[in-house]
Formats: structure tokens, sequence, C-alpha cells
DNA sequence: AATTAGCACTCAATACAATAGAGTGCTAAC
DNA sequence: GTTAGCACTCTATTGTATTGAGTGCTAATT
């Protein structure tokens, strides 16, 4: 069947109206307020067409039409038209920015939750994830004579730090001596190359200090390649309440225990790739978003990506303004952390 | 009038089942499921003298009674008996401790998650704040020619960084000569003593790094003071969701916004003192939480109370289990961490 | 051939009344 | 002091109309 210019605008409306209102839209409703020149009769017919070719569906006979998935799809790919968020809020977000310079993971926690607070949805950001970068170099400060705190510069800049207990005393000396030969060793490296370092290579040039070396480079890919302490924040949960879609107190729970499984979305902001992502509903792979959309984004530092963000919400999600939300958070958040991380 | 032991164990009825069923108890009820020997009638009568008194209430005339704040108050503080968790439990909870070591931030969120896990309810926690202790050494990580990582090392162990900006260049060199002096003036203060420092006494002292010490400090004091990066972690948040008194959807969207201020959750976790504590209803001094109940308790690191916990639920709470739960958790953690943070 | 008006039909939501059930307070008997 | 009995109150539930939005189909119109 053809898809007239008609059943677009027809389409559109429906989507649009839905959104707002979250309520089933009636022919008459089209009629009246997005195509005041044709008569319901006709639109009836239209969206008779556009449910068999499967853009809308019937929640019940007596119901108006809610937009499919696909239909989402469509308009979201070829319907929708570019929201340009106006000038004066790109300029709030500039300055939000540059307000809470300082630490990195303020910074991030900060975005969730301008993404949250400007959408009116639920945000998650990932905080930037050094795993895709490589080392630059490891210090190590003595904190006493069991503990040793290591710090691990990477390529973007990023930091990190590990706690080491360590059986034996060192001292300071040693220490710089250590991460002396580590950074030889290690500097340049991609973090996931470290576990497939030589390790007896490196204990010759141990001068004495073996088993301290050992501790730390194993206890170094420990924490680097198992422990994914990467971050992950949340902003916004309670947005989710007030969308008439989650009033049956059982969705919304299900939607907060979601929301509260670390693991999973971290998954999820792993698994983004590209800039601009939008899935809807059943597009998604995770059983648990079947009824969300996702729009999610990557930032990166000097051109490297290394972290995501995303926004969740119902698939009757204003995408438009969204994603040129997302888009624009992101957009600065390379910016500032890579002037931040400025070598 | 007096409080016979009838009526004691009356009231203890009520609260129990209360505290199970989140459903008015009625006078037969109790007859049957408490006080097997006494009838309906006289356990009525005596419902009826402590609805005078203040300790139970009647949501409407043909309902049974609930307890007000003031019973459970009474019965927090007289009626109930120490809910002794079995061994197994607390075996439990330091089996799961002992899990987790490793970072601290990562263990204080572990005590989140248990804590919530075990009590099913609503649980937050402090990080270990380390403005309540002193600072024992500074020292410095050179990044980059700008950028300067700075480590402090507390009297309970605890660091913290923070990544300095500088003008100008400063050789690693520099950077050990400075923290060496910083050390000297610096060590022993409580952080709060730290802006009382006389700066020109340094700048003295600078061999002519008076730049580069100035701001190093004020940023320290700055960061230090008036950041409050202290992290609230909460953890089954959607536990709630779980109780009758949440399924109206606006109570349960009220929750969750307040759980997402950070800032009122520190606050209330801030201004926790003593050991355990337990604040019922219309005790609360926060407008947010007259309906909800609180149990809060500190943990220290050699003796020194450095956080605090607390678990958040329904005025009728099972106070007994919760109550224990939180001094077990509490009690463990002031041991690991003084153990992992020992000098 | 496309559009529109008209009409019968469907179905969810709402309102309303009737009923059942839980619980109380009071009185009188034990 | 305790208990049984009874009238009374109030909520929750269930069943029954009623309303109204919306559709699909057919026939008339353009």
């Amino acid at each position: 069947m053809d898809m007239g210019n008609r059943k677009r605008l027809i389409l559109q409306a429906i989507i649009e109206d839905y959104i707002n209102h979250a309520e089933p839209v009636g022919s008459r409703t089209i009629s009246k307020k997005y195509l005041t020149g044709t008569s319901p009769a006709t639109i009836r017919n239209e969206m008779s067409d556009l449910e068999d070719m499967g853009y809308i569906e019937q929640p019940h006979t007596s119901a108006g039409r809610v937009p499919s998935d696909k239909g989402y799809r469509l308009y979201v790919d070829k319907i929708m038209k570019q929201n340009t968020i106006d000038e004066a809020q790109r300029e709030m977000i500039r300055r939000k920015f540059v307000d809470s310079l300082g630490e990195i993971d303020r910074l991030v926690k900060h975005v969730s939750k301008l993404l949250s607070q400007m959408t009116q949805y639920t945000s998650i950001v990932m905080a930037p994830q050094f795993r895709r970068t490589s080392v630059k170099q490891v210090q190590f400060i003595r904190i006493d004579k069991a503990a040793v705190l290591a710090v691990i510069v990477t390529d973007a800049g990023i930091l990190k730090n590990i706690i080491l207990r360590l059986r034996q005393d060192v001292t300071q000396d040693t220490l710089i001596r250590i991460s002396n030969m580590l950074n030889d060793k290690l500097s340049g490296l991609g973090i996931e190359d470290i576990e497939s370092i030589d390790l007896h290579d490196m204990l010759n040039d141990s001068m004495g200090h073996g088993e301290i070396i050992e501790q730390v480079v194993s206890e170094l890919i420990q924490t680097l390649l198992y422990s994914d302490t990467t971050e992950v924040y949340r902003d916004g949960v309670s947005n989710i309440l007030n969308l008439p879609e989650y009033s049956d107190i059982n969705k919304a729970r299900s939607f907060l225990n979601i929301m509260e499984e670390r693991e999973l979305l971290f998954k999820v902001l792993n698994d983004v790739r590209g800039d601009v992502n939008v899935s809807i509903g059943s597009e998604n792979k995770l059983e648990q978003f079947k009824e969300c959309s996702l729009i999610t984004a990557t930032y990166k530092v000097n051109d490297k990506t290394i972290g995501s963000v995303g926004i969740i919400g119902p698939t009757r999600m204003e995408y438009s303004k969204a994603i040129a939300i997302v888009e624009c958070m992101t957009k600065n958040l390379s910016e500032i952390l890579t002037s931040i991380l400025r070598r």
C-alpha cells in the first residue's frame, strides 16, 4: 500500500497528540485539531489503512488509535522535524556546565540532573570509562606501613586510585623506583593489554621487590579489569511517576526495580555506539525496556569515546525535543571534558 | 488512668498485628489470635481506654484500631522485646562484609544494599566524612604541566583527592618540597582549622613558590570546606512501593522525590548523634518524614564517629528487627573500617 | 473514484444502588 | 470485673444502568 502525504500527516497528528495527552486519538479529534479540511470519515478510512500497515493500533474496538513501535520508528526517521532547541536553552546548558567545573564525577552527576530536568524523563549517565583509554602513568603514595595508594593517569587524563594493601612495608623511595619501572613497561598500553603482560620479564627487573610488584600488578589488573567500578548515575527517576502509563503501581515498581539495578544500566550504557541513538519499545534488546524508549548518546575526550548517557521514557516520548537535548548535552560534555583534560 | 498489664498486651497485639498486615485491628482478631482467654467485649473496653490515653486511633467509626505515634513510641521504649537477630544472620552479615573489602566507597554502598535487602525498607547511608577527622598528610602528583593531583590522607586513614589546575608548571621535585612543608604546617589540624591558618607565615617559607602554595592551599580549603562532597547512597527505594501505604501514586511520588534530594538526606544523616536512634512519624523534624519512621545509627573509626546510616519505613515498621539489623550493621562497619584503616 | 454524512454497534468508564461484613458501643446478665 | 447480645455505623464490594467516545459500514454526494 502506498503511503500518501495525507496518511503521513495523519500519522504525525496521532503521534504528536498521543505524545502530549497519552490517550488514544480518534478521527474526530484529528479532523478538528490537525486536518481541519478533512472529515472524520475520510480520516477513519486512512486510519484503517494505517492500522493495516502496522503503524497504529487500537487498544480495543471503541477506542481511538495509538501509535505502534513501528509508527514511532517511522516518525523518528522520516516525519519528525528536527527540534532545534533555542539559543537561550543552549546557552543555559552551556552556563550550567561551566558552573560545575571541578571534579569530573560531579560534572557527570550534574549532567544527569540536567538531562532529567530538561526532558522530564529519567536519565542515566555513565562516568568516564577509562578502560577504553590507555595508561599514561602510575604513581604510588605510601599511606602507612601496610597501605599504598596507586594513582593511575590515563590517556584521556582521567585518573583513578586504588588502595593496595601490602604484606610488607616499603619506603616512598622504593615506590618511586617501582613506579618508574612500571611506567616504562605499562605506559601506552591499553588497559586490556596489561593482562597479557609478561610478568616474568618484569620480575627480573624487580630489584628485589618482586613480591611487591607482583602484588601491585595483579591488584591493578584485578581492579582495572574485573571490577567494573565505573559509576552509573541516574536522576529524575520519580519523573516517571508523573506519566499516566505508570499510574499502575506495579508498573511503577518494576520500573524502579530496573533503575536500581546498576549492572543492567551499565550494560545498556556500555553497549551504546555511534552518536545519538533511539531505540523504541520492542526494539530494545532487554526485556525490561520493551515498553520504554531509550535515547542514548556517547561523549568523548579528544575524539575518543569514553562514556555515554541516556534518557528513558515512555514510547510516546517527545523524541524530537529529547534527542536535541541529549545531543546538545553530550556535545558540551565532550567539549568541556576535552578542555579540562587537555594535555 | 493506669496502664495495666493487659492493656499493655493488647497494645502490643495491635501494634504487631498492624505491623504485619497494615490493616486496622479489631477486638475479635485480638481475642482470637493474641489473648485467647479474653473475650472481644473485654478487649473492646480496654481498647476504648487505650484510645482515650492516645495510644491508638480509629480511622473511622466502624474500623478497628491503629497505633498512634505515641503508641509506637511506648512500644519501642517499653514493650518491644529486643530482637536479637540469630547467629546465622549475624554470620551472614559478617561474611558479606568481608566479601566487599576493597574500596571504602564500595563497602559503604554495599552496606546500603544489605540494609535495604535485610529490612525490606529503604536505606540511606552516608560515606565516611573526613571533615570530622584531621589531616595526616598531603601529597602531590604531577599529572601534566597544568594539573596536579593532591591526595589527602586523614586521621582516620580516609583519603580524598582533588585535581588542582595550576597556572604555571611545577616539577615533581618542587611538589615534594611543597608537600613536605605543607605536612609540617597542616598535619594534625582539624580540617576546620585549616581555614584559620596564617597564610603569610607559610608564604615566607615558600622558597619562591608562593603563588603555587597560595593556590594549592586555597583550593584545598575550598574543596574541603565548602563542597560537601560526602556521598549519600540509597538503596531499596522501590521497596517502599510494596507497602500498602504507598499504593497511592501520589504518596509514592512524593516519597521518591524526597529520596532524590541528596541535600535533604545528607542533612538527616549528618544530624545523627548517639548510637541507635528511632524517630517515629511526627517526631521527625522534617515535614517530609512526618509519615515515616527513621532508624538511624552512626559508625566510627577508632571510636571517632565519621558517618551514619538510616532506614526509612512506614510508622508501622518492624522496629525490633530493623533496630537489630541497623545496630549489627554499623557495629560491623565500624569494626571493618577500623581494621582496614588501622595505622 | 474519492469524499462525506448518517447510523448502528461496541466497549470502557462512570455513577448509583443494594448488599455484605467488620467492628464498635452500650446495656444487661453473669 | 467480665461477657453475651444487639443495634448501629461505616466501608468495601458487587451488580446494574447509563453515558459517551469511537469505529465500520453503507449510501449519497461531489
